[in-house]
DNA sequence: TTGACTTCCGAAATCGGTTTTGTAACTCTT
DNA sequence: AAGAGTTACAAAACCGATTTCGGAAGTCAA
């Protein structure tokens, strides 16, 4: 890799104007000790010759970056999570306004992130990390905390004192979601889960919990599931719960990956969703709008999200005390067409599962 | 934002060793003429602290900064291109092989793109640019070319000599859809397009008619609809096409988003997908399998896509002649279900149709 | 033994900025 | 008119690596 030739440096503006390069340095950095004469000239040089300074050069100086880090998890071949791609949209709009940039990189494993981080710390090449997908007991959390490397996070972790977050109240929202679903007249409430290591997916059901008892719905353990965090998991979880004997007539999803496979479920053995099964997600992927019926889920839009996260990061790294940045905010419901009164009762329901199961379930591809 | 204290330096493990740091640095940087004694207690050392050299100090001598970058265009708030979600997971995989790492910066306008991508010049935080969704004109490879900066480009543009280059056939691609749907019995093909600065919708529209030629069909202006590029767009697409007193039976979409709005508005009038109206759409999204029905669509495997373009790059960086780099894929059709042969002629899906517009359509969303 | 080669490594230059230090030339005082 | 302060900038140090240069010590042939 050969060096870009032909780029301009300070001393080429020094020279061109006749001063020293700390001079033309100090009018860039707005010092006041300049006289206005000088000032302009070397002003004019710069614009003339196009000069920029070189971001590594000031770097190494300053022992800054200029640069935000966030690393992503990805499964094998999973394909990208439509969330961080909508978070990550945000938080680059936000950088752009303060002239910072965010690098990007993946990671496979939960060792391969620390691996990652690490590289990125010891190498200095960002100023602070964003943390998405928080888990119960984080290891990157622990990892940055014990290195004093600053951070903000999307998400808490069991002790979400000493550090700077940003997290959306998942209890209320889940407590929420059940009253709405017990007032439109279910009284069996399914649960569809992720694992308890991602914190999220813990302060979800917590919150599933708690909405039932509040409404003195007894809690049938039978009715959560946890499954992986997916379409597939979405649809192994549908399977599972609808297979009961009196089964949910309402399933709560953690996120619309979830809900999605749940949907394509319902669609195979042909049980309407919004009447037969209500389907609520969480997330309000754009998604979601188009599939039939459209989803009725919960929304917290992840391009805010990102931009708010950013600014937490920036105002960590201008020195504020982390443990005053952090924010809750409100999911709201988007009511879309996913969810309706029960069309019958879970025996009823229970029943004609079996038969759709026994007969020949709707096919969805047709056969090549 | 203060400096990060404590990181270990070259001068610290040369002080600790007892040796020059440029005796340390030839070592890590596998230089032959070290004893092997020294050699051993410099990487011991080197162990010992966890060392690792500042990225910043290393690119500032070599002129390199192990950094490619990618501007994404957004809408303003239109959400995240899930193509290039998976696009960019796709390039930080192969990126994270060689240990190099990616940027991402956000522009929503073209001059404000351009503008960008001359700041990371100018201050050469980058090594190289990949450019997606390429313009028949393009103004950013007119830039870079002429500031002689490395780059790729995901697709071509109207003049593709000169420059590295990984695209799809795209004539090809929507040659072969013509034919498909004319061997499933289609006799009037729609289009719905995008704007034609977008290279990708020009060629595709070349390919819809050449493969309309090769069979014989006689084209008919009337069938081409243009939009924008969205859910919106294939929505008011299919409301052209699908109003002519000769409508189409099938439809062509230049993406995915497209179809997916074309679906939306065929389900709002209670047009079967599938049967009465037949729609192919193109980028192979997993969101398409969880469509109903699921979408028939071309597919282009965009992580795959994001790999081999940034390989490409890195050959670029390594000297190769860009003019070698060019390469041409073929999409492959996957067929799930919302084509099929027509269930009606022309004629009576136009009579259908305005039966259905008259009368009550049917409603997505419930009234709240 | 001496000159010519290697081998191995210290010293110093360098990358392109920022920041500190030092100083010549003015401007005030009294 | 001499000492004290300002003003406006040059010069040099510095950030943390890489790379060039050169020289001491050891090896070998004549």
């Amino acid at each position: 890799m050969q060096r870009i030739p032909g780029s301009v440096t300070i001393d080429d503006v020094a020279r061109h104007v006749g001063v020293a390069k700390g001079t033309v340095s100090r009018v860039l950095n707005n010092y006041t000790d300049i006289s206005d004469a000088t000032r302009k000239r070397i002003l004019q040089a710069v614009k003339e010759l196009g000069y920029q300074p070189s971001a590594t050069a000031r770097n190494l100086k300053r022992g800054r970056q200029d640069t935000l880090g966030i690393v992503i998890p990805v499964g094998h071949g999973s394909g990208a999570d439509p969330f961080l791609a909508e978070f990550i949209d945000g938080i680059a709009r936000a950088l752009d306004e303060m002239g910072l940039d965010l690098l990007v990189t993946t990671a496979h494993s939960r060792d391969h992130m620390i691996e990652t981080l690490h590289r990125l710390v010891a190498r200095r090449k960002v100023d602070g990390f964003i943390i998405t997908r928080t888990e119960v007991n984080d290891p990157r959390i622990a990892y940055l905390s014990e290195k004093k490397f600053p951070f903000v996070a999307h998400g808490r972790t069991s002790d979400p004192t000493g550090y700077a977050w940003f997290d959306i109240d998942n209890e209320a929202a889940f407590a929420d979601g059940v009253r709405h679903l017990y007032s439109l007249g279910h009284e069996r409430i399914g649960f569809i889960g992720g694992s308890l290591e991602l914190n999220f997916a813990l302060q979800r059901l917590h919150g599933y919990r708690q909405g039932l008892e509040a409404l003195g719905v007894p809690h049938d353990p039978d009715l959560e599931s946890l499954q992986d965090v997916s379409e597939k998991g979405g649809f192994a979880g549908a399977k599972a719960l609808l297979s009961l004997d009196e089964p949910p007539t309402a399933l709560l999803c953690v996120t619309d990956a979830l809900a999605i496979g749940v949907v394509q479920f319902c669609r195979k053995y042909g049980l309407k969703v919004g009447s037969d099964v209500t389907v609520i997600g969480y997330d309000g992927l754009p998604v979601g709008e188009y599939l039939d019926p459209p989803l009725t889920t919960f929304s917290q839009s992840a391009q805010d999200a990102g931009g708010r996260v950013a600014r937490k990061l920036i105002d960590v790294l201008d020195g504020k005390d982390p443990k005053s940045l952090q924010a809750l905010a409100k999911a709201v419901l988007i009511r879309r067409a996913s969810d309706g009164a029960p069309s019958m009762t879970p025996e009823k329901l229970s029943k004609l599962f079996r038969d759709r199961l026994n007969h020949q379930p709707h096919s969805d591809t047709k056969g090549e």
